[in-house]
Parts: structure tokens; C-alpha cells; sequence
DNA sequence: AACGGACTCAACCGCATGCAA
DNA sequence: TTTGCATGCGGTTGAGTCCGT
């Protein structure tokens, strides 16, 4: 890691510290101090500028730094503290101590960052990606159709409804936080798919109380409602844009699935599909969007806007073959 | 074993800020 | 008030390492 050795146009080096040239700083450090470091270098025999000794005293060289693995708390600090500063590292490096503010700063971009936007949080404003997050259910339904037509029986069928039903119910709080809403707090609330026991129970098929309502935090939460297991607290529109209730209840449930010849797509689609399934743009000023719910018109790209625009990315390549 | 892409992190760069003359 | 120097800060770089193929 680090730079291959170099030196600048005055001749002093630049590049990688040998233990040579720490010993060296640590005992000039010991015996003049830092006060000036400008001046360190030539008393303490460094041919390096004084700039260079005051970044590897600071980063490296300093007894008190604290080296390895940042601890659970150090990150929840971190990312508590970048919601509130910014990226104003050394402000976050002063609470906690033995951290530089070049460790911290680096741990956030290698990995604070991404685990954030993994989550679908914007690294910057710690709040809901309201561009790909708000999208989520869609994609996951668009994920899923497929899956689900394949599905042999009904009961298979309202089973993988369930299940979408349940990330729906995950994904919604996210995208409806709002700002009071402390960002660590989902972070140590969001549960693992893989690890969720109700998705290796039976009792999915049972269970009529998947999502529950008392939480102050999913309150926004509107589970995707469709006509077979439908949870009695659930009101409001769908939220996802597809009309489950036309395949369910049309002829195509239940046979084989030619997504080569599919059926008339029309249907099923939201309306910013044509039915050779290729997006069509949809502007903010857009009126037709029909079964999408009310609040999917709002201009509000904040938190909690439940946009139902098909991400456009989506749609790069034609959604199936046009073969019909 | 070799290769290449992704990742990590020490170190550099340039700008901002503070302060003394 | 202006100027110049020293230091601090945040963004970026790039060589070493890891890891999958």
C-alpha cells in the first residue's frame, strides 16, 4: 500500500515511511516537540517537508492511536455523527478517540458508504434513495411475476403474494422515514431476509398477521392489498403497480406461464408500459396513472413520497421479446 | 499457478483558515 | 487592511493485497 518513493523538485523525499525515518521523527518529536513543523524535519534529520511529518505523526506515529477493526459502537457514532456534520471528518474523529480523522474518512467511503447505499440510503443525506429505494417493491414485483406465474397451485401462488407482501411491508417503512427518524435505528432494525424465520415457516400460510400496526414507525406502512389474503388493517390503495386481481382471477392462474406468448399484458402492466412492454416515459406532470394510489402524483421527492414510476432503467432493453 | 479486477488505506495535493507582522 | 506563512482539512491517488476465475 501506499506510494512507490519519489522526491519533489526541492529533493525532499515523498512516498512511503521507512522505520528509519519514523524512528527518527518520533525521537525529533521527543526532543523539540511539534510546535513548528516546518522546522521538525531539519532537526530531526529528515529530508522530508514538514507537511509530510505532520501527516504520518497525526495518522501513524501518535502513541495514543487506536489501531484495527472499528467496533460497533465506533460505527453507529460515525453514522450518527456524519447525519448531523457532513463529511467533517476531524470533528468526527474528536469523539472517538484514538481515531484519525484519514481512518474514519476512509472507513466511510470503503465501507460505511456502501452499506448504506446497499440499504438504499443516500450516503449524504442519510435519508431513503427516493430514486432506486421508493422503486424497490416495484422491482421486486417485476422480480417476482415471474416466479409467481410459475407457481403450480393457487395456494403456492397466494403463498408468493405473501411474501411479496412482506418485503413490501419491509421496504415501506424505509421509503416512508422521515427525517426524525433516527437513521441508526433502522440500521439496527433492519432485518436480515435470509435470517427471517417467517420466510422458513409454514406458517406464512397461516399467519393473518404478518404486519403488524402498532409500530409508530411502520404507521405509513400499506401492505399490498390483493383479494385472497388480505390483512384487515390494511386500507388505502396498492401500492405496488401491478393489479394482482386480473391474474389471479383470469384464466391465467394456474397454467403453465408462456412468457414468450404472454396473455394480454395490458392487464397486468401499469400504464407506463405499452403492451409490447416498453417503458413510457412518464413526465411529473403525468395524469394517467391509474391503481397506483393517490400519493404517487406528488412532486415530494423527499422522504415518504411512494413513487410508483417505473425506474427507468428498468426498461433499457424491451421488458420481453416482441414475438406477438 | 497465473491473471485480472476489486478493494484497502497510507500518503499526497490543493484549498481554507488562522495569525502575526 | 493587506500580505505571507504555518497549519488544518477534505478529496483524491495509486501501490499493495485480496479474491475469484
Amino acid at each position: 500500500m501506499g506510494r512507490s518513493p519519489s522526491s519533489d523538485e526541492n529533493g525532499l523525499k515523498k512516498g512511503p515511511w521507512t522505520p528509519e525515518e519514523d524512528e527518527k521523527l518520533v525521537e525529533g518529536i521527543k526532543n523539540h516537540g511539534h510546535g513548528s513543523w516546518r522546522a521538525l524535519p531539519k532537526l530531526a534529520g529528515l529530508n522530508r517537508c514538514g507537511k509530510s511529518c505532520r501527516l504520518r505523526w497525526t495518522n501513524y506515529l501518535k502513541p495514543d492511536i487506536k489501531r484495527g477493526n472499528f467496533s460497533q459502537e465506533e460505527e453507529q457514532t460515525i453514522l450518527h455523527l456524519h447525519s448531523i456534520l457532513g463529511n467533517k471528518w476531524s470533528t468526527i474523529a474528536t469523539h472517538l478517540p484514538g481515531r484519525t480523522d484519514n481512518e474514519i474518512k476512509n472507513f466511510w467511503n470503503t465501507h460505511l458508504k456502501k452499506k448504506l447505499i446497499h440499504m438504499g440510503f443516500d450516503p449524504m443525506t442519510h435519508q431513503p434513495r427516493t430514486d432506486l429505494f421508493s422503486s424497490l417493491p416495484n422491482l421486486v414485483a417485476l422480480a417476482s411475476l415471474r416466479d409467481l406465474m410459475e407457481q403450480p397451485s393457487l395456494e403456492e401462488q397466494a403463498l408468493k403474494l405473501q411474501y411479496l407482501q412482506y418485503l413490501q411491508y419491509l421496504f415501506q417503512p424505509a421509503a416512508a422515514a422521515t427525517p426524525e427518524i433516527d437513521c441508526v435505528y433502522l440500521w439496527n432494525s433492519m432485518p436480515s431476509l435470509e435470517e427471517n424465520p417467517v420466510f422458513n415457516s409454514p406458517q406464512i400460510m397461516q399467519n393473518q398477521s404478518l404486519f403488524p400496526i402498532a409500530s409508530p414507525i411502520m404507521s405509513n406502512s400499506q401492505p399490498l392489498q390483493n383479494p385472497i389474503i388480505s390483512p384487515a388493517h390494511v386500507v388505502g390503495p396498492p401500492q405496488v403497480p401491478f393489479n394482482f386481481q386480473m391474474p389471479l382471477s383470469s384464466d391465467v392462474v394456474g397454467q403453465d406461464f408462456d412468457f414468450d406468448n404472454p396473455p394480454n399484458f395490458q392487464s397486468i402492466l401499469p400504464s407506463t408500459c405499452s403492451s409490447s412492454g416498453h417503458l413510457l416515459l412518464m413526465n411529473e406532470n403525468s395524469t394517467s396513472n391509474p391503481g397506483y394510489g393517490s400519493s404517487s402524483s406528488s412532486s415530494s421527492h423527499g422522504a415518504g413520497a411512494t413513487s410508483s414510476y417505473w425506474p427507468e432503467l428498468l426498461f433499457e432493453e424491451p421488458f420481453m421479446d416482441e414475438t406477438s
